[in-house]
DNA sequence: ACAATAAGTCAGAAAATTATGACTACTAAT
DNA sequence: ATTAGTAGTCATAATTTTCTGACTTATTGT
């Protein structure tokens, strides 16, 4: 017995890579709150209600690995690390508000 | 200390309740194919290699109790049960081909 | 040299998601 | 009444993701 119809496997369907980049548990947090100003670690800690460390910055590093935010070293009084969205990071700004648009 | 900075929780990211819906590990690709054709849960089960009843059943579930799927019973020669778009649904595809063309 | 601040890393625990295989429910035809 | 086909459910197991708390690294100011 055979059906005609298409096989897929897990990586051929395009739009899903993309979706997983933005679906960690708090990539979206993220995603939302880079779009308002430059994020530093230790204020994200505390935005997040209930994130961790260690979560978030697996999360700042897979955004950062996929050219979304840029991570920029603040040589300063206290030194300190920015995430900045990219060019990249800003494209996903429209997806989002379509996405929200459907609530 | 205090900051000044927007306190989030995990509920007030408007975009994040949609993508969740979209993140299962299957639903992209069971959304993929509903745009092409009404789904039946067994050539479902067959054309997305790698699947299992359990997931794909609750998918599907979570799919139609937030509309964008309907669960039409075909009373015909074997019945069956057919899962087509909504309207609702197919206000998705845009998403995806914006989502897509990021790739 | 030493302390303070920021930004993490690491190993192990806990929680959430997904997978497996046996079993059930409904209908239609024989 | 029995069988066959479709669409599931259920309990449990395996896997993946997330969390916790202790520890590390780097830089600046005293």
């Amino acid at each position: 017995m055979t059906t005609n119809k298409e096989i897929v496997d897990n990586e051929t369907c395009p739009a899903q890579a993309l979706l997983k980049l933005l679906s960690g548990k708090w990539k979206p947090e993220i995603f939302r709150l880079a779009v308002e100003a430059p994020l530093r670690f230790s204020s994200l800690l505390h935005q997040i209600e209930g994130s961790n460390k260690q979560t978030l910055a697996v999360a700042l590093r897979e955004l950062e690995e996929v050219s979304f935010l840029e991570r920029i070293v603040i040589k300063q009084k206290p030194l300190h690390i920015e995430y900045h969205l990219t060019e990249k990071g800003k494209s996903l700004i429209p997806v989002f508000k379509q996405l929200e648009s459907l609530g």
